[in-house]
DNA sequence: TAGCCGCACTTACATATGTTTACGCTGCAG
DNA sequence: CTGCAGCGTAAACATATGTAAGTGCGGCTA
């Protein structure tokens, strides 16, 4: 029933062609839909799920707390991110994932997967570099942190994000809904929620974005993508044989 | 000819069982071994490789420049390191890797990889968790460097890498040698040469490690771990059923 | 054996970002 | 309709970390 608008679907098949077959086998693979509401765990660390989770609809975060009580977000999904797809194979979760939103998520059993991995090697290669490009959105994040200014690592965010939501059908032209608190986008960026203010408003300022409430508009791509230093090739939304 | 000890081997049969035919496809897998003099780029960002390379023996890094000429290290790798096994499936790369020492590289022919994953469902697996952990080293260098001291930072990476060189048989009791320079370590954890210079001072003068040339040791394991809030489940050591 | 180069290490100073505290919306709960 | 809670915003001040410049040592190389 979610055959047409399964945004994992669409998301792969921007990578990759998907034959039917395949395209059933994912399908057939939910064995089940909730819903968890905002600000709920959908996976705690140490945690040893038996299935993953495919975001269907809503923001969701990897987190991590560290020692002090501060908080460090390490991922943020949306529709169509598996997002604990890795559990698969690390079997303990290393961090917890949280509904930033209400989400409604499908669950996979790994009894499931580990029937793909078997059966359809295209499909589980297509699996794999989903993990993959989740890998390189965590390397870009880490030169990001790293190496650019707090304005600079907003806007590469922003851009992602943008991207990432077009790519499964949530954007409108130059906007998308992006119902992220100034404290969660610091957690994410590794600043304190008064740096994300003032770094916001520096780019409102420079006319790059505009954000209010939790509509997001894109107001120079251009621009916001030099301050940001942001090339799409990480990821690879080519179209490619894999 | 590498068979006894191959590292990639040592390091996959830690995390679960190969068995002897799993073993010979990998053997059989590489193509050639060449090596790459220190200071080399072993990839290039850009480049789409047609084969995938694994460290048998040396440092390397992954690294990407940005704008002002500085750079970021989003990983460090050691023997047993399947350094660009993600370009397999990526196609594209979106960063380089550089050799920090003189490294012996075997190399793996994309078309290999590809006919192992459809002939060896549970090696592919194996292949597959390899890079889910760089992805799970990558999320804890993410919190890392979001949200914990420098000091602790370094404590935190020295942990994880005394750990990962033990895996593959590179440590004597408490001792590891890392030819890693001080502004290597400041691009690995986005600090300058100098703030580098002196977080290793301040863990050296607290009793944790010595720093001697290339000669890193560890003096209190324990109290290095509580620095750098170390835990080791991101790294998968437990044997398990994958 | 001289000289150079890379690297660890210093010091003085600069600044990006964090901390604390507070104020005023807005929307929901009672 | 009232009051509270969450959120964005603000200003003043604190500090971790960066920058610039330079010293000295050890190991190559000529």
């Amino acid at each position: 029933m979610t055959r047409m608008t399964n945004p994992l679907i669409l998301k792969l098949e921007q990578r990759d062609h998907l034959s039917d077959e395949e395209k059933r086998a994912l399908e057939n693979a939910i064995s089940r839909v909730r819903v968890v509401e905002a600000d709920e765990d959908i996976v705690r660390e140490g945690d040893r799920p038996g299935e993953s989770s495919l975001l269907l609809d809503g923001f969701a975060a990897r987190y991590k707390i560290v020692s002090n009580g501060r908080r460090q977000i390490s991922a943020l999904h949306v529709a169509g991110d598996f997002i604990d797809l890795h559990s698969f194979l690390l079997k303990t979760m290393d961090h917890g994932v949280l509904a930033l939103t209400t989400c409604r998520i499908a669950s996979v059993p790994h009894a499931t997967l580990e029937k793909i991995t078997d059966e359809y090697p295209h499909l589980t290669r297509m699996l794999w570099l989903d993990t993959l490009i989740d890998g390189a959105i965590h390397r870009e994040w880490l030169t990001a942190m790293g190496r650019l200014s707090a304005a600079a690592h907003m806007a590469h965010l922003i851009c992602e994000l943008y991207l990432r939501l077009k790519v499964v059908g949530r954007a409108e032209s130059d906007t998308v809904q992006l119902p992220i608190t100034q404290a969660e986008l610091g957690d994410t960026l590794g600043l304190s929620t008064v740096h994300v203010n003032r770094v916001l408003q520096e780019l409102r300022k420079e006319g790059l974005i505009r954000f209010q409430g939790d509509v997001l508009t894109i107001l120079d791509w251009e621009r916001l993508k030099k301050v940001g230093e942001f090339t799409s090739t990480y990821l690879s939304l080519q179209n490619e044989d894999r």
